[in-house]
DNA sequence: GAATACCCGATATTTTTTGTCAAGTTTAGA
DNA sequence: TCTAAACTTGACAAAAAATATCGGGTATTC
């Protein structure tokens, strides 16, 4: 189980984002300098990130990125479900290869560990705000 | 972010063989009867079970498998460990495409959130025991 | 109109996960 | 002792997911 490099990726894009953007837009070529990390990678998840609104985008010279909501407001958690889709999906939700799955039973103990488990990483992640990852360090990528 | 099914597998198998090892060693052939699953997976999922201590085996016609430490002391995390190595593997220890890694300082704030959700992780699964999922009931595969 | 920079669909590469195979060893029981 | 049941193990194959790249497009500034 992890973090893919898509909700990692996304993170620092939107941490830089916030942090320069009151300076105008930031172009992803400045994240890639800043970050270290490949553009056109970056591009598809700022436009993730774009269509579910985190962002908005100016075009053409001078353009880029910037928050479309306040920064207080965004969690570590909507980020990463705009990057990776579902932050935690259940194993019983997935078909297996020949088409079978968990049977639909609601009363199953191990469907109620997996549930218990997406609550607590949903909670965790949803109580984590941009604006205090803001305040501290980050590391770079070297 | 998903458990897969090779955790999933191991901890349906091992359920079983808690649940029908007192009548005697549990083969794979009774596991995969009962559950659905491709047996030459499971093979290798028991033989990660056993090395790890979890399970031994009785080799031989009517062999089969049997719990290796009193069903009580056995929580998921530790089927799941077994299966799948770490339960949750930070991004920051990763090597990305080029050698390029996370820079290892420890005041990272990203860094931090992943170690919480790590930590939280770790401590709901180690706090559910086999024991408890024995008495409550599982679906079945269709 | 030239340069900057986002848009977006398609495709390619790599890694991980999932599944399969085959040849071997051990043991129970006839 | 012979045979069938059942585990052992390493190697291999297939499928899926993650990661990355490309190319032609559009909008905006200067
Ligand atoms: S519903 Fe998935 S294991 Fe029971
Ligand atoms: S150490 Fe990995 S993001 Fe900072």
């Amino acid at each position: 189980m992890r973090i893919t490099t898509q909700g990692d990726y996304a993170l620092k894009c939107i941490l830089r984002i916030a942090a320069d953007g009151p300076q105008g837009p930031v172009s992803i070529s400045r994240i890639v300098d800043k970050e270290g990390l490949p553009l056109d990678y970056l591009e598809q998840l700022l436009l993730k990130l774009r269509r579910s609104r985190l962002i908005k985008s100016v075009r053409g010279a001078r353009g880029g990125y910037l928050l479309n909501v306040p920064v207080a407001s965004i969690t570590v958690a909507h980020v990463l479900r705009a990057a990776e889709g579902e932050i935690f999906e259940l194993i019983c939700d997935r078909k297996k290869k020949d088409g079978k799955k968990c049977k639909g039973s609601e009363d199953c103990v191990l469907k109620d560990v997996w549930k218990n488990l997406k609550n607590k990483i949903e909670t965790y992640l949803g109580s984590v705000k941009l604006k205090d990852l803001l305040k501290k360090t980050r590391c770079t990528v070297t």
